[in-house]
DNA sequence: ACCTGAACACCGTTCAAGT
DNA sequence: ACCTGAACACCGTTCAAGT
C-alpha cells in the first residue's frame, strides 16, 4: 500500500471507530468520510462493504474470544467456561451499539466479511456447551444455535435504553436456565 | 372527515398494512404513498409521524391482548395465566418484523402514539406477574419491566432469520425460567 | 378542508475523470 | 495506483400553492 493510501487507510478506521461507538454501527459512511477528510469513494475503495469495515474494527475481539473460549476449556471447569465466554459475548457487543444484528446475519450470509469470524464465535460456543453437556452441566436439549441465540437476544436487551441496566440479572436467569446446578 | 378524505384514509391503511407485512415497520412510507395513489403530503396528513399510523394499524391487537390479560386473571391459574399473556405478547409481534424496536423505544417516549397502549399492555404482563409471584409460582426476583424485556428478546429472535426456528423452544426455555414448578 | 408535489437535507453506491 | 466528487436512485419531512 502506498503511504498516502495507508494514511487514508487509517484515518478512516480511526474516525469510524469514533463514529460507530458514538452513533453505533449503521453510522453514516458518508459521515465516516467526510470526518475523515476523504472522498467518499476513498472510503468504498478500502472498504467495498459495511461489513469489511466493521470486520476490519472488530475482527480481532471476535477472534479474541474465540480464542479465548479454547483457553477456558483448559482452565476452568465446563460450566464456569460455558459461563465465561456468555459473560465474554456480551461484552463484546457492549460498546456497538446493533452490532449483534450484523452479526446475526453474517451467520447465514457466506458472503458477509464478518461471516468467517461469526462463525467460528458460534462454534467456540457450540464447543464449550457440547463439554459442559456431556459433563451433565448443562441442559442437553439445546444446541450451539439456541446458545447463540440466546447470548444474541441479551446483546439486544443491551441495545434498548429501557432494558440496558437489567441486563445482568437477566444474564443470570438465563444463564441460570441454561446451566444443571451440580449434585 | 369528508367522504374523499376518508377514501384517502382508508387506501392508506390498506397498502400499509400489506407493506408493513411484507417489508417490516420500517417500511418506506413514501412507497406507501405512491401505492395508495396519493401524495405523500396526504399520508404525512393523516398520520404525522409513523407510530401514528402503527397505532392505527395495531392498537388493537395491542388493547386486545391487554384485555386477554384481564381475562386469564379469572380464568386460570396465575402461572398458566403468565403462560398466556407471553404467548400472547410474541404472536402479537409475530407478523410485524420490527415492531418490538418500535415498541421497546416507545416505552420511554411519552410523546410517541405508541406510548399509551405499550404502557397497559406492561401493565398487564406485570399484573399477573405480580400474581404469579404472590402464590409462589414464579420466581420473585424479577419486575414487570424484566418480564417486558424478556417476551422482547423472544420477539426480537423470531424476526432473526437464523432463529426464528427455535423460538419455540426457547420460549420454553425462558419461561421455564420465569415460573416456579408447583410442588 | 383537503390534496399535491416540489423542495430540502440527507442516505448508499458507482464510476468517469483526474493526479 | 490511488483519489475525488458528481451522478443516480433512493429516503423522511415540510410547506406553499392549488382545488
Amino acid at each position: 500500500m502506498r503511504s498516502d493510501a495507508k494514511k487514508n487507510y487509517d484515518q478512516l478506521l480511526e474516525v469510524a471507530r469514533k463514529v460507530i461507538a458514538e452513533q453505533g454501527v449503521n453510522a453514516s459512511l458518508r459521515d465516516v468520510a467526510r470526518q475523515a477528510g476523504v472522498g467518499i469513494g476513498t472510503l468504498y475503495r478500502h472498504f467495498p462493504t459495511r461489513e469489511a469495515l466493521l470486520e476490519t474494527l472488530l475482527g480481532a475481539s471476535f477472534d479474541q474470544v474465540t480464542n479465548q473460549a479454547a483457553a477456558y476449556e483448559s482452565s476452568k471447569t465446563s460450566d464456569r467456561a460455558l459461563a465465561s465466554w456468555l459473560r465474554d459475548m456480551v461484552a463484546l457487543t457492549y460498546d456497538h451499539r446493533g452490532v449483534i444484528a450484523a452479526m446475526t446475519a453474517a451467520i447465514e450470509d457466506e458472503q458477509s466479511a464478518l461471516h468467517g469470524a461469526c462463525v467460528l464465535l458460534k462454534a467456540s460456543g457450540a464447543r464449550l456447551l457440547a463439554k459442559a453437556q456431556a459433563e451433565g452441566r448443562a441442559r442437553a436439549d439445546i444446541d450451539g444455535t439456541d446458545l447463540l441465540a440466546l447470548v444474541s437476544a441479551l446483546a439486544w436487551l443491551n441495545d434498548q435504553p429501557p432494558f440496558a441496566a437489567r441486563v445482568d440479572r437477566l444474564f443470570g436467569l438465563i444463564a441460570g436456565a441454561i446451566m444443571i446446578p451440580s449434585a
